[in-house]
RNA sequence: GCCGAAGUGGCGGAACGGAAGACGCGCUGGUCUCAAAAACCAGUGGGGUAACACCCGUGCGGGUUCGAAUCCCGCCUUCGGCACCA
């Protein structure tokens, strides 16, 4: 630019956020700003909710506000935009880390879990977020776990919870058994220690019971697709069919299986170490080999035994069994690649179809028989398994079926004997809920020398967990609670005689399949909740959190969601009708994390460098709200300088833009913005889309600051444009916006205010921007009327010099127009 | 191996099948200043030009289309989940 460039006037710059903040949140505070209304039925509520945290004592990073400063953005605007918003804050405050720490220090996990939740609410208000701490939860209070032991009862009177022992995951770092789903690549997933086999008595929900409806309900809901996909597969539903065979000495050996077409394939049969029948199938001459296999097995560690690579090894039992479908007598092998958890814990072996069983016949010279034939295009040599469809063969009155039809056929065939029949099986497992820990709710039954397990009576509850301070756990799987006498001994219900009470507690993934529920009605004395209030106000309308627990709390949650349904306490099927997963925020290097990293970023450090709203913004300006990204502080500045900019501007200390316009031409266009950016606001915060959000709010910003003159300012337009701007920053820049609001002279609070309206009728424009392409490539751009119709654009376009200079005398083939965006004029 | 998500400037990232790179960071130049910082203004994908023009560019190879970052087919890479589940 030749002339000296025209610096816009900024009178003063004195953005303080360090100043007002903590002000502000304080009469929020004292002003109960945020306090949920009672249920009022004439209007729509709204339930946005973050996953329950575990106050850990670490405190938050900036990561976490990942999570909560989105769904505080969401929870403002739908409060302004009239609806009655419930966003509530509790913690899962039962757990490990905090018993841990009491075994080593010997300090009681109360304390712990007091001291780390009072942080994460004091950084909880420091980052801005609007919860209504007077419905705040703690499932580690008696208060809150009384109903999540009641809960227990009633999904233990519904026949859904049953103890049994069993081969289980120990983790000898936390000292408890674990669920399936807590065991991730043979390692805890709290702790990362390996974990081992522990054979003990434990208590377990029914939860395959629900698969069906937990797999079909997925199609109901609002949810990301990678996670229902997740689900889906954890769930496992595998349609197949069950085939009896009968052994030599007449005992039944159920086995399922997916390719009933194949049936007719079986060479020898497989049982997995555990099963039941080991012992009597093996014949003395091969027992020595069987029980060393056996007992070899047991101490294989899980993660190799089941890994796919291993070479398969396997022992033969010496005993025969009968294939329904042709009589024929084939061997019956122990081999651990067969599960024992899985199926009936016996498989019917097709070497010739699975790729599995041919790996173990070859290993042991067994038999390999084909019954599919592939199809003609199939170049396949018996050098590997063919385990695609194809024709039937060596199948008896089965030949020249398809795999499909010959299937069914065979699995009729079966029913029809009562040999079996078609079968469902899952993959999923019952969910194991007892730890051998003491910092949890104690599971309320009593074991009765007379009467069995007998559940505590509701009015008994809650089973208070004692005090106590030795926090080591017994050594012999038991946890710290059976050291304790007083605990320990109680009179049966049921015959009044001495009894003991159960010493595990359960799973912290029970108090968190049900907190939402309590949300609603969080004082409640004398049930988890009141039936309307639940009715009022859930299901979860969003709930956020991030992607890791989507085969863990997500699918215990709507599992008991269901039960409750079916006790008729809730009229709803599903408890979070639309789900989102923030993205992770990882260290600069791109590494997660972790105080153990030590680079841990804290929002405090960032809040006294930066100020509140300007962590909110960066936070949200950063990246796609649902993807991972690395923390880049060096952004932050770019964040206090728009909002430096939004102050100045909306408080007068601008004289003059860079290259103001005149007032009859800068009053339409700033309505025309001024309605864009409420319109998008709005759209981009229903899309969760806010780091385009603040993109266009900035771009507004750069606009004005081009455009800006005393004379504007002065008009009504402005005044009006300068208000609704405000308004749709109050969810993001709560604390500017507070400030801001006040210093016109309006009455607190702007957070009470309505959600502008726009008005699409003075979004449009009179003029576009034509653009004109020669076969598809721009070649010139032209102002025109939005009425230009296709002739119109079409006289323009040939008129223009450039066009015609890449016409170069060719005919013109054909012309596409897109009304009020672009023409393409192909020539040939 | 199976399932899912994603590959765009120096960086984070924008883009109803219609001007690729909005917005921000960083960088360069300028204004202001004794100076620096801050702030403000301008520039910033690569090649090319004095400046235009023009050419090339969204992981790779094909295809559909007047027109593809976007849709289809086949690869490659990264991340997440599952994995001897019969």
């Amino acid at each position: 630019m030749a002339d000296a460039p025209v610096a816009t006037k900024v009178v003063s710059a004195d953005y303080q956020p360090q100043e007002f903040e903590q002000d502000w949140q304080a009469r929020w505070r004292e002003t109960k700003l945020y306090k949920t209304v009672e249920e009022e039925s004439n209007r729509k509520t709204f339930y946005c909710l973050d996953f329950f945290p575990y106050p850990s004592g670490d405190g938050l990073s900036v990561g976490h506000c990942h999570n909560y400063i989105p769904t505080d953005v969401i929870s403002r605007q739908m409060r302004m935009r009239g609806y009655n918003v419930l966003h509530p804050m509790g913690w899962d405050a039962f757990g490990l880390p905090a018993e841990n720490r009491a075994r080593d220090t010997g300090i009681s996990p109360r304390l712990t879990v007091d001291q780390n939740t009072d942080n994460y609410r004091r950084q909880l208000d420091l980052i801005g977020c609007s919860f209504d701490w007077d419905r705040e939860i703690d499932s580690s209070s008696p208060e809150y776990y009384k109903f999540t032991q009641w809960l227990f009862l009633l999904i233990h009177r519904r026949g859904l919870a049953y103890k049994s022992k069993g081969q289980q995951w120990w983790c000898p770092s936390c000292e408890t058994i674990l669920a399936n789903e807590q065991v991730h690549d043979g390692r805890c997933w709290r702790c990362e220690s390996l974990v081992e086999k522990k054979s003990l008595e434990q208590w377990y929900f029914k939860i395959t019971d629900y698969a069906d409806r937990l797999l079909d309900d997925l199609e109901k809901i609002d949810w990301p697709e990678s996670t229902k996909e997740m689900q889906r597969n954890w769930i496992g539903r595998s349609e197949g069919t069950e085939a009896v065979f009968l052994t030599e000495a007449g005992d039944e050996l159920r086995v399922f299986t997916t390719r009933a077409d194949t049936l007719f394939g079986a060479t020898f049969m497989v049982l997995a170490p555990e099963h039941e029948l080991v012992d009597k199938l093996t014949k003395p001459e091969q027992k020595e080999a069987v029980d060393r296999y056996v007992a070899a097995a047991a101490r294989t560690d899980d993660t190799e035994r089941q890994s796919a690579e291993r070479e398969k090894t396997g022992v033969f039992t010496g005993s025969y069994a009968v294939n329904p479908v042709n009589d024929e007598h084939i061997p019956i092998w122990i081999a651990d690649y067969v599960l024992a958890t899985y199926g009936t814990g016996a498989i019917m072996a097709v070497p010739a179809h699975d790729q599995r069983d041919f790996e173990f016949a070859q290993k042991f010279g067994l038999d390999v028989r084909v019954v599919v034939q592939p199809p003609d295009d199939v170049d396949w040599a018996v050098a590997d398994a063919y385990e695609g469809e194809g024709t039937l063969v060596n199948s008896g009155d089965f030949d020249g079926e398809t795999s499909t039809i010959g299937g069914e056929k065979i699995t009729e065939w079966l029913e029809e004997r009562e040999l079996g029949g078609a079968k469902v099986q899952y993959r999923m497992r019952d969910w194991l809920i007892s730890r051998q820990r003491y910092w949890g709710a104690p599971i309320p039954m009593v074991k009765c020398p007379k009467c069995g397990w007998v559940e505590m009576p509701t009015p008994q509850l809650p089973v208070l967990l004692p005090e106590v301070d030795d926090f080591q756990p017994t050594g012999d799987g038991r946890s710290p609670l059976a050291k304790v006498g007083s605990f320990m001994a109680t009179t049966c219900p049921t015959c009044k005689g001495p009894a003991e009470r159960e010493t595990d507690t359960m799973d912290t993934f029970a108090c968190s399949s049900w907190y939402f529920l309590r949300f609603a009605d969080p004082h409640n004395d004398g049930l988890p909740f009141d039936l309307g209030k639940a009715r009022y106000w859930l299901p979860v309308d969003l709930y956020v959190g991030g992607s890791e627990h989507a085969t863990m709390h997500l699918i215990y949650a709507r599992f008991w969601t269901k039960v409750i349904k079916d006790a008729m306490l809730i009229d709803f099927n599903e408890p979070f009708t639309m789900l989102r997963h923030q993205g992770m925020v990882l260290a600069p290097d791109g590494s997660r994390m972790s105080k153990s990293r030590g680079n841990v970023i804290t929002p405090d450090e960032m809040v006294e460098k930066f100020g509140v709203d300007a962590l909110r913004v960066y936070e949200l300006f950063m990246g796609p709200f649902d993807q991972d990204i690395s923390w880049n502080t060096e952004g932050i500045p770019g964040a206090r300088r728009w909002l430096v900019r939004v102050w100045n501007l909306l408080l007068d200390r601008v004289e003059q833009g860079s290259e103001p316009l005149p007032v009859a031409q800068a009053e339409p266009e700033l309505t025309r913005w001024i309605n864009r950016v409420v319109k998008r606001a709005g759209e981009d915060i229903d899309a969760l889309k806010f780091n385009t959000m603040i993109a266009y709010f900035m771009e507004f910003t750069n606009w004005l600051y081009k455009v800006y003159s005393p004379e504007l300012a002065a008009t009504e337009t402005w005044q009006k444009a300068r208000e609704q701007f405000l308004l749709v920053l109050a969810p993001v820049a709560p604390h500017l916006a507070e400030e801001i609001w006040e210093r016109w002279g309006r009455e607190y609070s702007v957070h009470q205010q309505e959600w502008p309206e726009f008005d699409e009728s003075l979004i449009h424009e009179e003029t576009f921007t034509l653009v004109v392409q020669v076969n598809g490539r721009v070649r010139d751009t032209i102002e025109a009327s939005v009425a230009l119709d296709e002739d119109g654009a079409r006289e323009l376009a040939l008129a223009s010099d450039r066009v015609q200079q890449f016409l170069d005398g060719r005919d013109v083939k054909l012309v596409k127009y897109v009304p009020g965006r672009l023409i393409n004029v192909v020539v040939g």
